[in-house]
DNA sequence: TATGAATGAGTGTTCATTCAT
DNA sequence: GATGAATGAACACTCATTCAT
């Protein structure tokens, strides 16, 4: 379950410096690639939005894309992290239910991380694009079990197909309250979005037929 | 409803020359900027794939940016332009439904093309971005008619909100199909693509209730 | 007998302006590799020494090292070009001397260019050093057919290996001129250097063995 | 005679470990110098080689060029250590060429050392390279002494100017064996060089005139 | 209208050196 | 005395854009 990560190459040897340094750089960066995106941010503002000098900064990595495979990797973990907290054994569509709103919330939180990720983990190199893209189908993965769940429990009849297109759906929404905000949050606020997006998913068009 | 097109300067005066050169420069650039991205093409290697020089090139825009936006406008049209042959009018589900895989094909026949706009039209400047954007809401607001026509034809009972969120849902799961093609299309062909998701669409996770 | 040339890369399409350029290029280089080396010279340097931009200068070589291998070549090809004139058929003692004389005459002048190549030449990659080398070798060469002729016309008895032993101390002493000029030059004339040397070189130690 | 030695600042006060660090410093600085030359060499991996930290390096020296002071010193010093044991006093012609046979072996055996200070020294600054070419001097000297021994005992009958000129060619002849090992130690072994080189050296041509 | 040589600001990266611990 | 994290000047190289022909 867990991907082995891919190792960054840091020219110091305390662990414990390297994951604080780091951190205020993926901090500083996710903050720039926001405004400018990737290649609009020369490694020189990172190292002035992370508080250090540009030779410092290169103590930490090797390479530009490091920063971003680092910037990748992390948003991942923390949502990841916060998705952990999902009860994935209830079992019944109402946990699913609970379950993709939490998630919305989770991506509404970290709103600029997922828009990061989402428009430039295509600049990865073809290095370290699979270790991105792993982690994107573990949490694909977590909606799946969710789902799969309710199947196991008798809630839901649906075929494995059918399960894997769903939680990508599912996923996908999520971004897209992200990277769709100039058209989606000027009409609504979150909890609107969660509710018209769950109702939506669960009704589907037929549920909205006209009474015969 | 027709956006005003933003205009990009030319030298170069013959209209119908320039037309033909933008024509040759968004056909080698939309595959440049596949392969490698916006920021990674080099403005000769457009003019080299367009067939003309570097001087040339600059004869017909002011900036590289021109070309992105030629680029994605032209997509937008080109789209547009086979959307179009959907029937709006008919007002019933099946023509909605007919209407979604219809445009689930398009994308399919367009993928690199979508994928590019949906890539690389956030590198577009402030100044572009909104006329991208304009037609982006255009081609959704084609949705919302489609389904705005099967309300006000008593075949669905759905809020303007509703449909709004719903239209953007096709809009985005069209998408969908080019920019995360590494993990659909390993697995499903297009047209189990546009079964499952119309299917998911319509019925909704209730769809799939187990009878009790 | 033609050693094939490293192709070096040029932007620029006109053969003429890239032999212009690039022998403006060399004139300069030779000049700051001669006060700094070959690492302590920029290439912004090399670029204002030559008479354009750096961003001109990298429309004819690729990287750096180029030039350091457009100036041994071309540095090897003018000592070539007037070595050339030595009548090698003669195959006397005496036109021996004369020739051992003239090259000692071109090291002479050519002093800048011959130290350079001497010293930087080692900093040649392992891709462009073999075809410098190549052209030593050819020189060394010249060297042997002279010294054979005076074999074959029985001038002359000398095994082979003497031949190429000889052949190389000749070729060395040349450069020796250029590269201890500063333990040389205060004490010898380019002249005495020629007399005393070439005296050296005929007579041997033994030739100066005392009167018994 | 004997040239003071520069004085390289050392933070460190006690001499004796300055001795010691600065040893293995040298013996690592000469692996790599002979690999990659002195300026793609960095202080780092020096210190690395030497196994201290590049802070404890820069307790031992000033400056990265420091190293190569005390690099070429060092070599010197070992080649003059191990010449000094040639017998300057026996003024024949037969210790004559024993001396020169025992120099090229001491080059042979210390190749790399000598390839080393041969082709870096020209790095050092107007400021150390005097007090390596004195050594150089005394070296060549040494030659100079030992045929001038020759003269005294009446073995030889040479002027000054051609005694000073022979033992600069010597000293040369010697080095040239380390810088031209690429052409010449494909053909000739260190004995065969010695025969050859001491056989031309004290024949000369004319030695080798044929009969008439 | 077409060309392509020229330009130079800008970029990622390196590395000698310092200094607080 | 020893360490190694921090620094920033310096460098090779790129590329969008211009303009004379």
């Amino acid at each position: 379950m867990h991907a082995g990560k891919r190792k960054v190459h840091a020219s110091v040897k305390d662990e414990q410096l390297i994951e604080k340094r780091r951190s205020e750089m993926i901090k500083g960066a996710v903050h720039l690639f926001k405004q400018k995106g990737f290649h609009r941010t020369t490694t020189r503002e990172i190292a002035k939005a992370a508080g250090f000098s540009i030779g410092t900064l290169y103590e930490y990595i090797r390479t530009k894309e490091d920063v971003l495979y680092l910037v990748c990797d992390s948003i991942y973990d923390q949502v990841k992290d916060r998705l952990q907290r999902i009860d994935l054994e209830a079992g019944t569509l109402e946990s699913l239910k609970l379950g993709i709103g939490y998630y919305f919330k989770v991506v509404d939180d970290m709103q600029d991380e997922v828009l990061v990720m989402y428009q430039e983990a295509k600049s990865l190199s073809k290095d370290a694009l699979p270790y991105v893209l792993k982690k994107e189908m573990d949490m694909v993965g977590m909606f799946e079990r969710l789902i799969r769940r309710c199947v196991e429990n008798g809630e839901l009849e649906m075929e494995e197909r059918k399960i894997h297109m769903l939680a990508q759906d599912i996923f996908v929404q999520g971004q897209m309250w992200g990277f769709r905000r100039w058209a989606l949050q000027k009409e609504f606020s979150i909890d609107d979005y969660i509710d018209l997006q769950t109702d939506l998913l669960f009704s589907g068009i037929n549920g909205y037929k006209a009474k015969q």
